[in-house]
DNA sequence: AGTTCAAGTGGACCACTGATCCGAATATAT
DNA sequence: ATATATTCGGATCAGTGGTCCACTTGAACT
């Protein structure tokens, strides 16, 4: 790479970075080249969607998340060791607001830039979900996947102005009944269950 | 109302319903109007924003919802009364794609066209939660906001195609957390809590 | 140092969005 | 039949993500 070009990538990198974070992931791509000084066609060809640009933004965050996992793997008993871990994924996304759809649309299209990522966190919540179940600390009818909805849906209600303040109580509703073990739902919700 | 005036407005409705239920809440409104064979403008004059397009069209909706809560409340078991209303709100928003951020926003903007109709809403469910609460079958510690944000986080997660496979499994999760009345959240959980 | 040419750039453009204006068309009341 | 108040919709605006291409520029090789 030229340096002329790196050195206008790592500035749109870090303009992008300061946009996002005050503006949130869907900030104008337009708004972002304007702040740089540089042309919306080369902040396009350096990162040629939005997905792009937010993993290029992310992935240190993302390599930083899957860390901590394997290092709670290790020091922490199995509950806390998800319990915070999901805890921790829940907090960072509230640094990047609406990055969390973006994640939820990416983690089944293989085509986009984000996938990768999202996969990578999303084998590194099972790792540590199955060694909770394992540990008999945690319900047995979840997997991966299921774990990575949750996530999502209480990084999503972070992500709303006018829920947020409800977050963190129903982080406890819900990350308490993933521990509780209590597979057998009560009546009232086994009777009306369509699956 | 001019009689042209209403007969617009009818079938602006109508075409409106099928174009939200096969594309999703977030339209074009260029679109709708075209398929109705009207200008933009006239579209616009009618629903000024996209909410109250929305509040008119499921306003309906809105108000079986809300009779329906007030039914369970006199036929069933407390408990299987705010489960099942529960069940049905985050069903039916499930044929309005993209409904469920927009009462998200609503809830809290007086503004909003949509905002009378999520604050019935929300009362309807809170009281069905202190019924169920009175009669020991809830926890106490939720509310009227929290229930709301609850519903609209499930409903969120049936949204994204990605996660609605495992929007039933974790509908069970919550739903059950919601009654088993364990207020007495798990030691993993209690110990990262920072409220 | 000078020449060359691939790599990088950004202004102009496209189709699209929601929104507003205003002259033209029209339904209703007289 | 006329008058008028209402309704209509094409033209337009500023905004979006995205593409194209004539131009500039960095750096490698003589």
């Amino acid at each position: 790479m030229r340096a002329d070009a790196k050195k206008n990538r790592d500035h749109l990198l870090a303009v992008a970075g300061s946009a996002v974070a005050e503006r949130g992931a869907d900030v104008s791509l337009r708004d972002i080249a304007r702040r740089a000084e540089v042309g919306l066609a080369t902040l396009l060809r350096h990162f040629p969607t939005r997905e792009a640009l937010l993993d290029a933004l992310l992935r240190t965050s993302f390599d930083e998340l899957t860390a901590r996992a394997g290092a709670f793997e290790e020091s922490e008993p199995p509950a806390d060791a998800l319990v915070t871990w999901v805890r921790e994924c829940v907090a960072w996304t509230t640094e990047y607001r609406g990055v969390t759809v973006l994640m939820a649309a990416a983690i089944e299209d293989p085509e986009s830039a984000l996938h990768a990522s999202c996969v990578t966190l999303r084998a590194a919540g099972a790792r540590l979900l199955t060694r909770a179940q394992d540990a008999g600390a945690a319900r047995r009818d979840l997997d991966g996947d299921d774990l990575f909805a949750l996530i999502a849906m209480l990084a999503w209600l972070g992500d709303q102005p006018a829920l947020a303040p409800r977050a963190p109580r129903l982080f406890d509703v819900v990350a308490g009944a993933l521990l509780t073990g209590a597979e057998t739902a009560p009546a009232a919700v086994r009777e009306g269950r369509r699956d």
